[in-house]
DNA sequence: ATCATTGCAAACACTTTGCATACGC
DNA sequence: GCGTATGCAAAGTGTTTGCAATGAT
């Protein structure tokens, strides 16, 4: 638990226990939650625990830098740990978003058509192996 | 118009004037509209344009793979006509939308780490060439 | 004591749904 | 005439805002 604090002192956020909850988790779930996602797990151990903190919470990580926002349709935003450059996979049929690496060249791109960039975001989207998978049981 | 109404009949999309005005709003805008800024522009021809219309209509476009919906942040849809894949450059300080020109190989991948893609999208962020030649004129 | 953080309730914005009306072949 | 497209109003969902209560130093 120290290092997460360490880790929120140096990006400037004071480590409360709410926001140190949801970095952990952060950091555990694979499943790039909404921030209802994270409502919902941390409320289990925060039963105070309020929508606002969350969002206030993940408003503050994103300015900080500490997490990306991504929208990859659906119109909810799914956040996830800026750990290294990495693109997105979303199913469309169950929804599961998947990490995965691509040419990190891309990610290089500084300025493009004399616009100056800050931040870089990869979608695919299709369906994921496990769902092709499912279809061929069905046969 | 001809060409417009040929082209939705291809698709398999019966031409309604709603359908041809917000088409051909799209073919000839450059700003990547909203749903509601599609309705603000048409309401004018069409006084009882409905939004629920241009909903409906978007969804259509979307299903029959005539548009595609950009969601670069900021939590509303927008819509792009798809004429060939090319990526987007959102300004983060005016709010415009650039498209922009990549490798284009990236939009080949069809397989990534055994998922099987339908739709790529690349998006940069950060703060574009009109918005830096404004802080200059500032000094 | 002061300043930041939390949390509730209400407000918001975008989008979808339910159903009645109007249109096109 | 019948199936589709339209449009209004209401509901739904994710997020933000206003403000009081609480917590930390």
């Amino acid at each position: 638990m120290d290092k997460l604090c360490e880790f929120l002192r140096e990006k400037g956020v004071s480590p409360s226990i709410q926001r140190l909850k949801i970095l952990r988790y952060l950091k555990d779930s694979e499943n790039h939650p909404t921030a209802l996602m994270i409502h919902h797990e941390i409320s289990r151990d925060i039963p105070t625990l309020s929508k606002t903190t969350i969002y206030n919470t993940m408003n503050l990580f994103s300015e900080k830098g500490i997490v990306s926002e991504l929208c990859v349709g659906e119109g909810e935003v799914r956040y996830d740990l800026n750990l290294y450059p990495h693109a997105h996979f979303r199913c469309a049929e169950c929804g599961k978003i998947y990490d995965v690496k691509i040419d990190p060249e891309l990610f290089k791109i500084k300025k493009i058509n004399g616009n100056q960039v800050v931040h870089t975001a990869v979608y695919f989207t299709g369906k994921c192996r496990e769902c092709f998978g499912k279809d061929k049981e069905n046969l």
